[in-house]
DNA sequence: TTGTAAGCGTTATCAT
DNA sequence: ATGATAACGCTTACAA
């Protein structure tokens, strides 16, 4: 892709406008042209960064550019051009820590494309995600990233947009659509096995979703009855907590009620962090201590993780590296050039910290 | 090129091309008209929601609408119409919770308005800063809501922009420009006068930026220092330590420069909570207690201060009130209603939390 | 390497 | 309440 030059406004000290009387966008490509004694289709390439071009003719019209205090018609280029050189991202919300640093990441790694990401919260709400695949807003973008809470398998016809699509986390659809997932059942399987290993026999789970059949929650959970499984462990149906949507609050709601259960656990993994936290913030005013009397666990690794008390064990999906083979893909279907969809799990990392331990640890 | 060809045959084939193929974006607003028996000038009023229509006439323009499949260029409509629907939104970075839950709040403030919301990472790097001040993305964005925290008043001239601007946060700018403020003196005033009326004298501040005249740093920092001179103490200049971004890292560290300056202490405000919960996590594992030892008060009231251990005291400015204003202020200057810039100071409130008190309040 | 011609699909203007 | 016409500012195709 050719690199755009960069041009600069003239600021306060402008008697360079005055072709426009400092009322803003008069300045066309053609008063340009006009200006710098060449075609506007010539002043279009210099802009665009063509790059056959006379390195005088170059620096004439750059100086012509500057003087008029020209800027370009973005809207008029998007129209013609037929493209608009934004991504859409979707997710359930900001507020959400793991989303809010996805979003970071994907904005850092959009930019090194030259792209804008346009960000578009779906609440997790079935009925808005849905929105999302097929708004008019697609219009606007030239690719979209979607990272889907509330849709299932059955949605699969959906995703067949005629915008580009990249698919974050979960393996829930069959295709035909890039996807890049999370190794969610190596992480939890791997969060599971360190649980147990520690001695860890009667775990607890926060924020199942009874009756989900696809989606983070029934992947995760589906996880950890495997690995408790292959270790010869039944895990008490009473042990399994439902939380909707994943925040401190449903966290520490759902560890409240297992505590009000009586059934005895000594670990509880949460399938996101914030889960978690909100369950250590509620055994910690219950007196209990962690990980002595129950070791807990979560899934993300936000940056919280690392200054909780206590710090706490986690799954590293590796937000960066998600976000920049997702980019990545999308800018290459955007692109036209491959046809066949790919799917590309991101590694994962366990952090082991004190929630687990009880000492510092791979911080 | 393809799209005419289909286009064209759409165009002389007349409403026989219903099928559309799926082959994408063909059908224009001239498809619809000829389609429906109208003009396209009545199409599109039917689209823009222009309310002297007959009954009839929609209905039969919105069944083409649907029967074609067609949807609305919303680059043609940008482009011609001058205006786009989207809002910008500048602010340091996502990972930081208080602006990731800012984010938040404006996005679906924006909503309630029919906006979509754009939103770019400054880095709080003072270039990007101004860069977004000046970009030509400003062509894309009918108004920008922008949370500067490099720039200072020398810059303010930088800030008559052509597009519609409201700032959020610090007061640093004399205007003449639309504001949105953080009530910071009033705010970190009432988290020192509560630390002293608990008892505490030797109070360190984490984040302090020196150098820095103006900024969030600074005036919060400033409002500190009357705070203790109103209660007649004088605080050492030891116990204000440095922290340049305001992530939990820099906070711990800052912590860890404190306790190994030696210099004693029985309270902490952190200029925002992450600083002070990077903090609160050394103080722990420094064996510290909290409150008993030190308290630890916070500003910003994130999410993740109502379930920290201790839970943080900390201040709330009311960060979906800050949205809603600003985004309202945004839609009557876009609107182009006012003429002379308003300042409006947003609401705070104490939150008082164990980080303080060792018990549960005001959560 | 640069110029010419021809719109892209929508909305504004003004008329009816 | 609706229609005819003319742009909006840029890029694509092709010519030179």
């Amino acid at each position: 892709m050719w690199t755009r030059s960069e041009r600069f406004r003239a600021d306060t000290d402008g008697p360079s406008d005055s072709a426009n009387g400092g009322l803003g966008l008069a300045v066309t490509m053609r008063d340009v042209a006009k200006h710098a004694g060449v075609s506007p289709k010539t002043v279009s390439n210099v802009l665009s960064g063509f790059p056959h071009i006379r390195e005088t003719t170059r620096s004439r019209v750059l100086a012509s550019v500057e003087e008029l205090g020209y800027q370009l018609n973005l809207s008029a280029r998007n129209f013609r051009a037929g493209r608009t050189g934004i991504i859409g991202l979707a997710v359930p919300e900001l507020s959400l820590p793991y989303f809010a640093e996805l979003a970071d990441a994907v904005i850092n790694a959009a930019e090194q494309h030259g792209l804008t990401v346009m960000i578009e919260q779906t609440g997790a709400r079935r009925e808005r995600e849905l929105t999302v695949l097929s708004s008019e807003r697609g219009q606007l973008v030239d690719g979209l990233l979607f990272s889907p809470l509330a849709l299932g398998p059955a949605d699969v016809d959906h995703l067949r947009t005629t915008t580009p699509l990249v698919l974050l986390g979960e393996r829930i659809f069959r295709g035909p659509v890039d996807h890049v997932a999370i190794d969610n059942v190596a992480g939890t399987q791997a969060a599971v096995e360190h649980l147990i290993a520690a001695g860890r026999r009667r775990i607890a789970v926060l924020g199942v979703h009874p009756g989900e059949e696809a989606g983070t929650a029934a992947i995760r959970y589906g996880a950890y009855l495997e690995a408790m499984a292959a270790a010869g462990l039944k895990p008490a149906k009473k042990l399994a907590m439902p939380a909707g949507p994943w925040h401190r609050s449903t966290g520490a709601d759902a560890m409240e009620q297992l505590l009000a259960g009586g059934k005895r656990f000594d670990a509880v993994i949460g399938l996101n962090d914030t889960l978690a936290l909100g369950a250590i913030r509620v055994l910690t005013r219950h007196g209990l201590r962690i990980p002595d009397d129950v070791a807990v666990a979560g899934f993300d690794d936000i940056d919280e993780a690392r200054y909780s008390t206590p710090t706490l064990t986690t799954v590293d999906p590796s937000r960066k590296e998600i976000a920049r083979l997702a980019v990545k893909l999308l800018v290459e279907r955007m692109a036209g050039d491959r046809t066949e969809w790919r799917e590309i799990t991101a590694p994962y990392a366990l952090r082991v910290r004190e929630s687990t331990t009880g000492t510092a640890a791979n911080a």
